[in-house]
DNA sequence: CACGTTAGTGAGAATGAGTCTCATTCACAC
DNA sequence: GTGTGAATGAGACTCATTCTCACTAACGTG
């Protein structure tokens, strides 16, 4: 449904990406201002999950108050993706049904998220089970989040 | 490892937890005093991830910065893990070695867990895949997370 | 085009979970 | 018992995030 590569978008792909956002938006009774296509963007070109002082240092000016603030909007569009970690700041990254369904590998030595895409007979595997022991909880299921964590390649493990 | 049931454990049990626990804590130069001792019993009993204020519930008078003191040198030992969710405080349990692999039900209206327990083969199967999408990326794993996103009995999802 | 209405903006204040400080107390070794 | 370093707890403090509020921008209507 989403586009099929973690790599920055094209110019073209970028176009779809801001009217479906602008749609999103729309339907919720908002506008897709300046300040909000920016922090779309931004998320896009980045293609992994960041924090407000990462999306700030790719602009010359980002008011604090209204970032976060429109990040709550999208977030609430179903534009983007709030994950809270260990880390000091929360992370962010575009929603899935705008991008591929996919996952993270945390480093546990800087904090720092990256993406990951798994086989997707597993994933329904996954699901399947999951399905099960949430109806013997009478637990109603949104979407499952599955993360490997562990130290990246600049963060080798401290002996 | 780990006693096989999600319900808190009998006097023979917690008796075998604590020399667990106490055996951790001196291997790490700490000394297992009565606020540690505590803190543990309490994860021990309710048998599920709870914040700090649903640990002082539990206590007559539980000092706020011992309290997260001793979590942190408990976590630093492998004693138990700190879960950070998108709910206000962050969620604190047994961590694996003293009970089994299981995963979480995430609450999106109350922002409670609560634990699960999956398939043996699935897991394997899920590492198997993990492990080498981490290979590529470069990254060395310790651990995956695996949760359940929705809403708990008592909060039906929004119409 | 002028007007009214509603959403968005941004600077600064406020909130609050979690951490730090420091003087006092405790636990263990000898 | 006594000494030494760890633990304790009250309160100050930090800092990511949220809230407030006066002001501006966007959009629909007549």
């Amino acid at each position: 449904m989403g586009p099929s590569s973690d790599q920055s978008p094209d110019e073209a792909q970028m176009d779809d990406l801001h009217a479906a956002v602008g749609r999103r938006l729309e339907r919720h009774d908002h506008r897709y201002t300046r300040g909000r296509r920016h922090l779309v963007e931004t998320l896009a070109r980045v293609a992994r999950p960041v924090t407000l002082p990462q999306i700030a240092a790719h602009a010359d000016e980002l008011p604090q108050s209204s970032a976060y603030r429109n990040l709550e909007v999208l977030e609430r569009c179903g534009v983007i993706t709030r994950i809270a970690g260990t880390a000091d700041h929360a992370h962010f990254e575009l929603a899935e049904p705008l991008v591929d369904h996919h996952h993270h590998l945390v480093c546990l030595g800087c904090g720092s998220l990256e993406d990951v895409h798994l086989d997707q007979e597993l994933e329904k595997m996954v699901d399947a089970e999951l399905a099960q022991a949430a109806a013997s909880a009478r637990f109603t299921p949104t979407h499952h989040s599955l993360d490997l964590h562990g130290y990246c390649h600049d963060c080798e493990p401290q002996a």
